[in-house]
RNA sequence: AGGGGUGUAGCCAAGCGGUAAGGCACUAGACUUUGACUCUAGCAUGCGUAGGUUCAAAUCCUGCCACCCCUGCCA
C-alpha cells in the first residue's frame, strides 16, 4: 500500500490511529498482525472482539493476520480445539496468511535465546521453590529480594539449564529466570520465570521437550520473529509490555523495528456468562445439551442459534474499541442479530398456540395463496401456502374482551389474514370451561391479497395457517441462562456465587407448533422469520418425523397493553 | 513510599484549544397486508471533582475523588 493510500484510510479506533502514523513515519513498512489463542477451549463472543481487530487492522491496511496457536502449556493443550479455530474465524469471514504452531515453530529458537540470555548475564537458573519465588518477590508496596542463585555464574546456569533440558530435574524443582529488578515497582519485572520443568506430553512435539517456556518470554519472541508489526492484545497485559519490550531488547539487540504491543479493553455482556470452567460445569453436570447450547456465547453456540456472523461483526464494529471498561447490555447486539437476520431470514407463517377457526362461507377444497420470501428483498421470491376453510390463528390473536388499541380479531370484529383474506369473526364458541374452544367466521372473497378491490379497511393483519397445509414442529425458546438478579455474572461468581445459584431453572423451553408445509424443505441452519414472531433457525436435531426450531431472537414487540 | 489504567447521557462512544457526532435503549408521531422494518421528532447549558492558564477549556496545567488491573513455575 502505497502512501497516498494510507493516507486516505480514516481511522476507526485509537489503533489504527497508531498503526497509521506508525506507517507514515516510517516505522513499518507493513501492517502483520497475529490471532495467537491458547487452543484450550472453545470460543465466545469475547474472543470474536480480539481477533475482528486482529485482522481488521491488518486488512484496512492491506497486511495480513497468521493464526498461531500460542501453545505453550502441554497441561492445558488439546489440538483438536486448534483444527476448530480455523472454522471459527472462516465463519467471522476472517483468513489467516499462515497458521503456526508456536511450539512446532519457534520451541527451538526459544531455547537457543534463553541460552544466549544466560550467556548474556541476562538469566539465571534458579533453585528457589514455587513458593519460595512467590515469597521472595516482595508485594505490591514492598520490594522483593533477590534469589540466592541469582548471581551464580552464567557457565553454571548454563550447565544447570541443559541438564533442565536433559530431563534431570523434576517438575518444580528449578526454573530459568530473567535476571532484571526484584525491586521493578512493577511486579511482572521482578525476574519473572521464563522456563519451568513440565514433563508433559505435547500435543504437538510429543515428549521432546520437559522445559516449557512462558507466556512473557515466549511471546515477544514468536512475534518478533514473525514480522509482526502491531500485538495488539486485551487491556490486562499493559503492565507486561516493559517485559515484552525487554525479551526483544535483549533477545535481538539488532532489531531494527521491533514489534509493538498495544492493549485494548474486552467488554462485557449484562447477564452473559463466558467464563471457561463454569460452561464446562454446566456442560458437564448436563445443565446445557453441550457446548454449542443455544444459550452459550459460544460461537458454536451462537451458530446453533441462528445468529451470523455479520450481526457479530457489525456489533463488534460499532461498539468501538477504547480502553476503558465497558458492560453492554444484551439489546446492544440483539439489534444487530435482529437488523442481519431482517435482511436475510426467509419469511414463514407459524402458529404456536394455534385456535381454530372455522371459515363458515368458504365450501371447497382450499386455495392457493402466495407468501412474499422477504419484503425487504425483491429478489427474493414468493413461496406458496393456502387458505380453507379450516385455519388456525394464534390465540392471542382473539379477544374476548379486548383491551384498549387491540387491533387484532374480536367478536364482530374483522381482520387481515396475512397473504390471504379479511375475515369477520361471527361466534366464539366456548367450550364446557367457558374457554373459547373454537371461532366462526366469514371470509370477504373480494378481499384477496393482491387483488382486494373490496374498498374493506381493516386495523390489524395476523398470520395463520390452513389445516391441510400445515405440521406439527417442535419450537425451542430460550430465556437467559442466568438469573435476572445477577447483572454481571462474573462479579456475581467472584463475590462467591456458586453457578447453581447463578443459573436460572427452565430455560429452555420445548413446544409445538403449526408451521406451514412450505417450511418441510428447510435444511439445519436455515434461518427463518415467522411472521410476527420473531427469527428461527433449523435445529441438528432435526429428524424427517420431527423438525425442531431455534428461537434465535423475537421481534420487536412495541404493543402496549 | 507501590505500579499500570479508566472516568463525556440509562448503556456504548466521537471529540485532539473555537463553543458537546453517532449508535443502543427510551418517548412521541407517520407509514405499514408482519403492532416488525422504514421514516420524523425528542432525549448532556453538560464532559468525575476543585482550582488555574486563555478572548475561548471536555480538550492545556495542578490538586483531589471514584472505579478497574497487577504479588501463577496460566495465557
Amino acid at each position: 500500500m502505497n502512501r497516498e493510500d494510507i493516507e486516505r484510510i480514516e481511522p476507526a479506533n485509537f489503533i489504527e490511529e497508531e498503526v497509521k502514523k506508525d506507517l507514515l513515519n516510517g516505522t513499518y513498512n507493513e501492517v502483520v498482525t497475529r490471532c495467537p489463542p491458547e487452543p484450550s477451549g472453545y470460543w465466545h463472543i469475547g474472543h470474536c472482539k480480539a481477533w475482528l481487530i486482529d485482522f481488521e487492522t491488518a486488512r484496512k491496511f492491506g497486511g495480513y493476520t497468521n493464526l498461531r496457536m500460542d501453545d505453550t502449556n502441554p497441561t492445558k493443550e488439546d489440538g483438536n480445539f486448534a483444527e476448530s479455530y480455523l472454522a471459527d474465524l472462516e465463519w467471522l469471514g476472517c483468513f489467516p496468511k499462515k497458521v503456526i504452531y508456536a511450539s512446532e515453530a519457534y520451541f527451538d529458537k526459544m531455547y537457543e535465546l534463553a541460552e544466549k540470555l544466560i550467556m548474556d548475564g541476562k538469566a539465571y537458573v534458579c533453585e528457589l521453590s514455587a513458593e519460595d519465588v512467590a515469597r521472595t518477590r516482595g508485594t505490591l508496596t514492598s520490594a522483593g529480594e533477590n534469589s540466592p542463585y541469582r548471581d551464580r555464574p552464567a557457565e553454571e546456569s548454563l550447565r544447570l539449564f541443559r541438564d533442565m533440558k536433559a530431563g534431570k530435574f523434576k517438575d518444580g524443582e528449578v526454573t530459568l529466570r530473567a535476571k532484571i529488578d526484584m525491586a521493578s515497582p512493577n511486579i511482572n519485572m521482578r525476574d519473572p520465570v521464563i522456563y519451568r520443568v513440565l514433563h508433559a506430553t505435547h500435543y504437538k512435539t510429543g515428549d521432546k521437550w520437559c522445559i516449557y517456556p512462558m507466556y512473557d518470554f515466549a511471546h515477544p519472541i514468536e512475534d518478533a520473529l514473525e514480522g509482526i508489526t502491531h500485538s495488539i492484545c486485551d487491556i490486562s497485559f499493559e503492565d507486561h509490555r516493559p517485559l515484552y519490550n525487554w525479551f526483544i531488547q535483549n533477545c535481538f539487540p539488532d532489531m531494527k523495528n521491533p514489534p509493538r504491543q498495544i492493549e485494548f479493553a474486552l467488554f462485557n455482556l449484562e447477564y452473559v456468562l463466558l467464563g471457561k470452567r463454569y460452561l464446562k460445569q454446566l456442560v458437564n453436570n448436563g445443565v446445557v445439551m453441550g457446548w454449542d447450547d443455544p444459550r452459550f456465547y459460544t460461537i458454536v453456540g451462537m451458530r446453533r442459534r441462528g445468529i451470523t456472523a455479520d450481526a457479530v461483526k457489525n456489533f463488534m464494529l460499532n461498539i468501538g474499541i477504547t480502553k476503558s471498561v465497558s458492560i453492554l447490555p444484551l439489546s446492544a447486539f440483539e439489534y444487530y442479530v435482529r437488523d442481519d437476520l431482517n435482511k436475510k431470514a426467509t419469511r414463514a407463517m407459524a402458529v404456536l398456540d394455534p385456535l381454530k377457526v372455522i371459515i363458515t362461507n368458504y365450501n371447497g377444497e382450499p386455495e392457493e395463496i402466495e407468501i412474499e420470501n422477504n419484503p425487504n428483498d425483491e429478489n427474493a421470491g414468493k413461496h406458496k401456502a393456502k387458505f380453507g376453510r379450516e385455519i388456525y390463528i394464534e390465540k392471542e390473536d382473539f379477544s374476548l374482551a379486548p383491551p384498549p388499541k387491540y387491533n387484532r380479531l374480536v367478536e364482530g370484529g374483522i381482520v387481515r389474514l396475512k397473504g390471504a383474506y379479511i375475515i369477520k369473526c361471527n361466534k366464539a364458541v366456548l367450550d364446557k370451561n367457558g374457554e373459547v374452544d373454537y371461532l366462526e367466521c366469514e371470509y370477504f372473497p373480494d378481499t384477496k391479497s393482491g387483488c382486494d378491490n373490496s374498498g374493506m379497511k381493516c386495523k390489524g393483519t395476523i398470520h395463520f395457517v390452513e389445516k391441510s397445509n400445515s405440521f406439527e414442529v417442535t419450537i425451542r425458546e430460550f430465556k437467559n441462562l442466568v438469573k435476572q438478579e445477577y447483572l454481571e455474572p462474573s462479579k456475581a461468581l467472584a463475590s462467591g456465587v456458586s453457578v447453581e445459584e447463578l443459573i436460572d431453572s427452565d430455560t429452555l423451553v420445548e413446544r409445538k407448533a403449526l408451521a406451514e408445509n412450505f417450511l418441510k424443505t428447510a435444511q439445519v441452519g436455515d434461518k427463518f422469520q415467522f411472521m410476527r414472531k420473531g427469527f428461527y433457525c433449523m435445529d441438528k436435531d432435526s429428524t424427517e418425523e420431527n423438525f425442531v426450531f431455534n428461537s434465535t431472537i423475537s421481534l420487536k414487540d412495541t404493543y402496549k397493553k
